[in-house]
Parts: C-alpha cells; sequence; structure tokens
DNA sequence: CTGAAAGCGCTAACAC
DNA sequence: GTGTTAGCGCTTTCAG
C-alpha cells in the first residue's frame, strides 16, 4: 500500500533506477526497448515520483509564486487582475509549472512572504506592486530569486526601479493619446479623473495627461479610487469647479462609468456637451455603458503571459550560463478603442 | 554562498544536526541553554531549513490546493468567490499552509490536476465544484487525499455527494425563506430567476422556491446565468409572461441588479408594485441599488474558514489516530436581510 | 538531555 | 546503453 517508488519501478522493469529515471525524465540514450518495458512498468504500478525527492537533489521546484498585495480584498474582483492571472496561467502551464498564490495584507506579511520565498519553495516570484512606496522591490533585491513585476515598480521615495524586471501597460503613453484624442476633437476644456495617486499606474496617466496639457490648471484633476462610485464623486466635483468642461479623461472605466451618471443626471449630453474617454476596456463594463465608452485598451492576459515567459528566460539558465542579467522590462503598447463617448 | 544547511548550524553552535533540528521544531527536551545556542547560530547564518528535504522524509508538504473550475476566466470577478478565497486564506495562514491554485478550464486539465495532486504536492485540497456532473467529486474518490469541497458536490447522474466533505450555504433554506418573506407580504403572483440550471447551488435555490409555491406555474420559473445582463432579459421574459407579476426572488444579487433595472424601465414601482429580493448580500452590489435590495446573506468568508478548518481536521491525524473518518460537512444558515425592495 | 546513524526517493557523475 | 554509487538536507529512532 506504500507508494511505488522508482525502485519499484526498476525492479519491476528489471533495469536499474537510473534507467527508469531517464526514460521518465525523457533523457536520450535510452534503447527504445527498455524504455518501452520501464513506462509499461510504470502504468502498472501507477508510479508518480516524488516531487521532494526530486526538488531536493535538482534544487528546483517546479513552482511560481504570485505575490499581490491585497488592497481589503477587493483585488479578487478586479477584473484587470483577473486577466493577468488567466495569462500567467496559460504560461505556466506550458512551463508544466505550478502557481502558489502569497497574499499581503498585514505587515507582518512582508516577512512571512520574504521567508517562504526564501525557502526554496518557488524558482522565482510575480509580485504585483501597486504602491508607490511599496516594500515588494526593496525586500526582493535581498533575496536573491528570479522575480518579475506586474506594473513598473518604485524603490522607495522617488528612487525608480532600475535594475527589477517588468511588464507594464504604457500607461503614460496611452493617457496621452486618449487626451490628445479629446483635443483633436476640439476639445478645450478637459479635465481628468485620477486613480489614487499613491498608486504608480495612477501617477503614469496623470503625467500622460500633462504631457498633453502641461499648462492645465489643478482644479481641472480631482483624484478618484478606482471604484464607480469615487468616479461618480470625482465627476461631481469636477463639474462644480468646472461647470463649462468639455470633457474629461477617466484613468478607468469603472470610474468613467460612474462619471457617465452623474453627467446624464447633471443633463449633460455625451459626448455632446462633454466627451468622455476612459481606461482599461473591460467588455463587461466599456460596451455596456450609455454612451459605450471610448477607452485605452491594455491587454492584461498579455500581460500576464510576458510576465511568465521574462520569468522563465531568468529561471530556466541555472545550468549553463551563469544567471545572465535580469531581462529587459516590457511595456505593451495600449490602443484606443473609439466607441460613442468621444 | 551555499546556502547554510542544519549541518552549518550545528558545527556553528557546536551541538549536533538533530539537537538544532529539534529546536527548530519547537520540540521538547532540549536545555535552554543549547536551544538559545542553536537559535543564535540560526540567525547569525541565515539558515531556512530546505523545504524539500523536509518533505522528503516528513511525507507532509505544509500546502493545500484550491481546485477551481473557472468558467471561462469569470471566477476571479466573482465576489462571491472572492469571500470564500478570504476566509481560506487566513486559516491557512493559522497552520502557516501554502496555497497552490490550480485552475480547471479545458478537459485535459482534469487529469493534469489528479496528477498534481497525487504527486505529494500538497496535503490535501479544496475544490469548487459547481456543475451538477462535475468530474471533481469522482477524481477525488481515486485520489485518497484529504478533501473538502465548496458547495454540496454532486456525484455523476443523481448520484448524491456522500462521503464527501463539503462546505455548503443552506441555499435551498434561504431561497424558502425569500419565497416565504414574499408571501407573508401578500404577495401572490411570485416569480423566480434562476442560476443556471446545471449548478447545484441553482438546483437548490430553485428547490427552495419550490418548496414554499409547490403550485406555481413553470412560466413563473425563468433560468438566468448569474449575470447582470441575464437577470435584465429574465426579468423582461417573465414580464412578458405574466404582466401582473408582484414578487420576483431572483437567485443572485447581481442578476437582481439587472432586474431592478428593468422593472425601472418598465414602469414598475419596486416594491410597490413588484417585490424583489436577491440572494448573497453582495454589499456592493445590495446596498448601491436603487431601492437597496433586500437579499439573502450568506458568509462566505466563514465558509472559506470552515472549508480550510474541515480540512485541517482530515489532514493533521497522520501521526496518531487512523486518519478516522471524513470530517461531517457543514451547512452555513443564510439570513434574510431586509432592506427596502421587498 | 544530546549525539550517531540510518534512511526518505531521487538524480547525476562515473564506471562498465 | 545501462548500472553503481554517492549524496541532496532533513527527521527520527536508538544509544548513551
Amino acid at each position: 500500500m506504500r507508494r511505488p517508488t522508482l525502485e519499484d519501478v526498476a525492479r519491476r522493469a528489471g533495469v536499474s533506477r537510473s534507467t527508469v529515471s531517464r526514460v521518465i525524465n525523457g533523457e536520450p540514450g535510452v534503447s527504445a526497448e527498455v524504455a518501452e518495458r520501464a513506462r509499461k512498468a510504470v502504468a502498472e504500478l501507477g508510479y508518480v515520483p516524488n516531487q521532494a525527492a526530486r526538488r531536493l537533489v535538482t534544487h528546483r521546484s517546479g513552482a511560481v509564486a504570485v505575490v499581490v498585495t491585497e488592497p481589503r480584498r477587493r483585488l479578487f474582483v478586479d477584473p484587470v487582475f483577473d486577466g493577468l492571472l488567466h495569462g500567467i496561467r496559460g504560461e505556466l502551464l506550458r512551463h508544466g509549472a505550478q502557481l502558489v498564490l502569497l497574499f499581503v495584507e498585514e505587515d507582518d506579511d512582508y516577512a512571512r512572504v520574504a521567508h517562504f520565498l526564501s525557502g526554496g519553495h518557488v524558482d522565482g516570484a510575480l509580485l504585483f506592486s501597486l504602491r508607490a512606496d511599496d516594500p515588494l522591490p526593496g525586500m526582493i533585491d535581498r533575496l536573491d530569486l528570479p522575480a518579475v513585476f506586474g506594473g513598473r515598480p518604485v524603490l522607495g521615495p522617488g528612487r525608480w526601479g532600475r535594475g527589477h524586471t517588468y511588464v507594464g501597460a504604457d500607461d503614460r503613453g496611452g493617457a496621452a493619446e486618449a487626451v490628445r484624442h479629446l483635443r483633436s476633437l476640439g476639445r478645450r476644456r478637459i479635465g481628468t479623473i485620477t486613480g489614487p495617486l499613491d498608486q504608480v499606474s495612477s501617477l503614469d496617466r496623470l503625467d500622460g495627461y500633462r504631457d498633453v496639457l502641461p499648462d492645465a490648471p489643478p482644479r481641472m484633476v480631482v483624484e478618484g479610487d478606482y471604484s464607480r462610485e469615487g468616479g461618480a464623486d470625482a465627476m461631481a466635483v469636477l463639474l462644480g469647479r468646472c461647470p463649462d468642461l468639455d470633457a474629461v479623461f477617466v484613468a478607468s472605466d469603472k470610474m468613467a462609468s460612474g462619471a457617465l451618471q452623474v453627467l446624464r443626471e447633471r443633463g449633460r449630453a455625451v459626448p455632446e456637451d462633454v466627451a468622455v474617454v476612459g481606461f482599461d476596456d473591460l467588455a463587461s463594463i466599456a460596451e455596456a455603458t450609455d454612451p459605450p465608452l471610448t477607452t485605452v485598451r491594455q491587454d492584461t492576459e498579455e500581460m500576464g503571459r510576458l510576465m511568465a515567459r521574462l520569468l522563465f528566460d531568468d529561471t530556466r539558465d541555472d545550468r549553463g550560463a551563469p544567471a545572465g542579467r535580469a531581462p529587459a522590462s516590457v511595456v505593451t503598447p495600449t490602443r484606443l478603442v473609439l466607441r460613442k463617448s468621444a
């Protein structure tokens, strides 16, 4: 009733452990006939390799950690993260790697996560570092573990995360394109509703807005919180400050849907009176609003896929090239999707 | 530059491997003085136990799998699952266990998951089996691995999953309570919008409706898909079939919000003309609708916590009691939350 | 209370 | 091509 070991399989096939091991790991140099016999024994015994033993000697775990700093459980209802995770999953699958999910919620968790990551449980880590003052990037530096960030990480106050590999959307460029579009429509009083300004992506999107509108007065900028309600509130504020506003760039679709509602309630026609552009292109939102939302598309699934791929690029040369430099980061392009709101 | 091993620590502390091992694992029978010396050496060397080695000998992995059958990537935008996962996470944390996330999307994945689960990577599994014909319960039977299901599992056509441990909300009772409430309000033409009827929970909620209204004609029952749009469409159908409907029990808050919208568009006042009760009590939806939604609350976080707890109950007696019977399943109570819609 | 020694199940040199 | 032999780093009897 004991789980069969390599030894058992070998005995049954009448060969040695090493040979069976070679067959199982698909190594060359085993005659077809012997290989067949070994495979048969494996099947008959229902042999499944003991991973712990394998790891012990290979020093590889076959698993990848995904570290998420979950802002009060909202992460898992986030379609952006959903897309990311989906892309990651697909790529991990191709590599036969497992996904170990690590949450950071309280401050204690950083130590816990660091401890886990340094425990050899995983071959690499994919981390989402949203906040501008996130300790994660600093932490990973001390760990000597292949890692790829989702979103450009920031290291301490003002220090950009050079040396960290990351995959991020072109937040700044996308935002700039959105605002440029608004201006090309002849709009002159263009406001913006930003995400929480302690997040890198929010900051980048705001920078994109400023790139195009360097002289926009501060009152045209209102900080939101990426929620629908936050978007609605921010829109109300914006309208109060600038009643003759004729366009607004909203840094997320969710906020945009809230903004649209307020605009409607206040009797502003969209896009006639006020043109609106969102960000994310979440089908469930952007296609369902009234009018459908013009927005900046980011391909979250592709981003996830890329994160995993970069990680594996870094990870696999453990036998061979001396670990190499961290692979280059990639900024994925965004694309303006024109619907009816602008 | 090699990672320090127990041996290194032992040498530094001037004791034996065994002693250090005991200290690390908090075993009794080590003098305070020696223990202190060992701890000091651990700290100085930054020693972190090699999990693979430990697992190899203990036969325990310290990890738990969470298996989700992800219906076309919608799972991660599901607040119910979010709550569940949150509860699970909390409990795993208490036990110092890791969470390995396994997705089932394509048919291939079942084999992959089964293989993984039987590979000794995890000490147990938490599985969400939504569909009535889900292969997961059958699969787990052949695996000899402690497992707890989220939602009552069903084994093949008509065979209820006896012998499987699960944690599920009292879908049937909750639905019945909702309908009973509607009736107590004097409503007589009570329809229902169900979830996808290939899901156990949907079926159970419908049964609850029927428990109270055994004579409701089939036209009063419309199948939805748990989405907002699905709820809207179903509401339209229901209204078409029965224009003088005076109440509706909707099997999810998301669908209820869609239904509410249609009701409003058709000029039906809620709750005056049509009373509406939802299911789930997702704060983000139920409190935000107009009018706020009366709904059946299920405590998803508690359910998640319970799942993990039951799993550990089953899991830990590997040294001691002979594995024991699978622990009892638990059906968590639901509670009607009265707001304004009914 | 502490240490010595025997593996856990596997891979990887190294012989044959 | 295939087998032999060392370990990987840890826990766990069993002596002392």
